[in-house]
DNA sequence: ATCATATATGAGCATATATTCAGGTGTTCT
DNA sequence: AGAACACCTGAATATATGCTCATATATGAT
């Protein structure tokens, strides 16, 4: 017989997996960043002007978004236009901030 | 006027709290401790088996989650038992969750 | 009071993370 | 081709984080 466990915990590995989504929301300047796209694509240097920080920091930032599929990049010319990639993940992140907000 | 900003960014003292909410989430252990405790409170050597942590990483994890009002503690004796404070945060967990299952 | 059990705390350490800087790649224009 | 612009990448560094160990605190039993 299988899972028949009183105390369901969630497996390393998908435990993993989730812990490594919420990480991408932990750090100041990358919430900065998605509240900046969720409406509209920008740029890296408008992204980078907004936010305040390098536009280094931002492509960093950006890498680390895209592998995780976050985010989706197309190019224009010169410029690089970031948007959020899946519905669910503005839904997940927006209640986070509703949470932060509704105090 | 006010609030005319064609590009809203969240301001650096909400996105860090939100990066803060969102940090809680971030780690492997405090997710398998979480989604433990969604659906019944549990005691902190409980939680250090099911997880496979000590109960002194336990009680650190716990406290930062205290701390974020995400959990309360409630004594019985010797034993201190743990839930999951507020339902929103529930929810968003489970999102996050999902989100990755759904894969 | 002493002991045993359960949890909490603080210091120390090893690893992870965010940022900056310097230089590299890709694109457009002349 | 070269220059100018936008972005990316890797190394270095400073700070943050999670864990362990030792010790402290709290409760209940003898």
């Amino acid at each position: 017989m299988t899972n028949n466990n009183p105390f369901p915990v969630l497996d390393e590995h998908t435990a993993a997996h989730v812990a490594e989504l919420f990480r991408s929301f932990s750090d100041t300047s990358r919430v900065r960043i998605l509240s900046a796209i969720v409406e509209r694509e920008l740029n890296v240097g408008t992204l980078a002007a907004l936010v305040g920080v390098t536009e280094s920091a931002v492509s960093h930032h950006m890498r680390g978004l895209r592998q995780m599929r976050l985010v989706a990049a197309r190019r224009e010319g010169k410029e690089v236009f970031y948007r959020i990639e899946d519905p669910h993940i503005i839904t997940l992140f927006q209640q986070g901030v509703a949470h932060i907000q509704d105090k």
